[in-house]
DNA sequence: TTTTATTGACCGACCGTTCGGTCATAATAT
DNA sequence: ATATTATGACCGAACGGTCGGTCAATAAAA
């Protein structure tokens, strides 16, 4: 009989669980009895799954951004044209994943936060922020580097592009946490996409380093 | 009476040894103890001084910002036209505060991550991460009105723009502190101020949306 | 019956906070 | 000047609450 297989998926259902109380609590403030109770299970039972907390803490880090990290490969290997995969990956990163899901956005900012406060002390790779944002930024510098030899963006730095251009995207999330109500995140969006085009693209009227 | 000790002094003193620990541990991992061994006074007078961990906490998180608002108001104030004063801001927000300085970078990501985590439960205006945010944000809003009134910049929403300019630099920071290695911090700056002001700024040759 | 899975009461490390007591210094008295 | 007293800054042992993790007991399955 292929335990495994039924641990696997009960593995998920805790994940699950977690990822719920996280949205609504926060992470940090997450203990592990509440997990139980979302999942359904006894304190303990947790522990037949998970080794401890910071575990639980670290698949559902991963599993979080896997989706991300399929949609921006698959942008990323289309044939469209570069500066068409730049304004998908705006798109996808700042509407597709968020629009009307602000729990997201919490649970993200989360991840995030807490991934600073560990970075420099965690054993093993746990929260790999750093192996995250080196994915995303090398596939937005390919990106960039391949407009460049198109000859339809300017001689950036295309690493020094990219991270601006995340920059801004977690940038916007943050300040949208903040205080939600003092800009529309779709129409932030659609400036970035404009804003950043208007910024690289070689304007034959206009040669300039 | 005895010895008159000036209590403003004393609690600088402890918000100061409080700041070294934070950048050494983290503001999480940072406890009372900590605090008292690195000002050099036990664990119970700090209680003297303060009446909780989360009150020094909130002290020196306004210390911190106090001289970013001073400096940016003194740049939104000044009579320089509006494009200098947004290379300014850049300059000033990316460069003057940071340059050599990683420490400082650390504890604002650290305060940043802090604002998020309390945001939504924290009593009585702790942590106003949200007033800072709109201050700064309406700072550069009225810089990039002026510049719209002048005609040197194009009819953007000055908010969403100014949001979007925070964002860039909150998120370079974010990318520096995960990975410094990875890109230069001050070309990223440079680029930073060429691509949104060219974002922005009307192009005579070049009419469009 | 034996094996396996589940449970939640319990443990103990941790840490913010308290509080009774100490002591250097200043004020006052001699 | 010297002794006495009053003050409050200072201290750290102890307290109390919290929470991740354990394990003996129990239930379910085989």
């Amino acid at each position: 009989m292929p335990k495994f297989v039924d641990k696997e998926a009960k593995q998920l259902e805790i994940i699950n669980a977690a990822m719920k109380v996280f949205a609504r609590m926060g992470i940090v403030k997450t203990k592990m009895a509440d997990i139980a109770e979302e999942a359904g299970i006894g304190k303990g039972t947790i522990y037949e799954y998970f080794r401890s907390k910071d575990e639980i803490f670290n698949h559902a880090f991963e599993m979080f951004f896997s989706e991300m990290k399929t949609v921006l490969r698959s942008i990323s290997e289309s044939d469209d044209d570069p500066e068409t995969q730049i304004r998908q990956i705006i798109k996808a990163s700042l509407i597709d994943f968020t629009s009307g899901n602000e729990e997201f956005m919490r649970i993200m900012m989360d991840f995030w936060a807490e991934g600073i406060r560990n970075k420099n002390e965690t054993i093993n790779g746990m929260l790999d922020l750093e192996g995250i944002y080196n994915e995303f930024r090398s596939a937005i510098a390919s990106i960039l580097n391949e407009g460049i030899r198109k000859g339809v963006f300017r001689q950036v730095d295309s690493n020094v592009a990219a991270a601006t251009l995340i920059g801004t995207m977690d940038g916007l999330y943050l300040q949208w946490i903040v205080n939600p109500s003092v800009f529309n995140f779709e129409q932030a969006a659609g400036f970035l996409s404009e804003i950043f085009l208007l910024g690289i693209k070689i304007d034959p009227s206009q040669q300039q380093t």
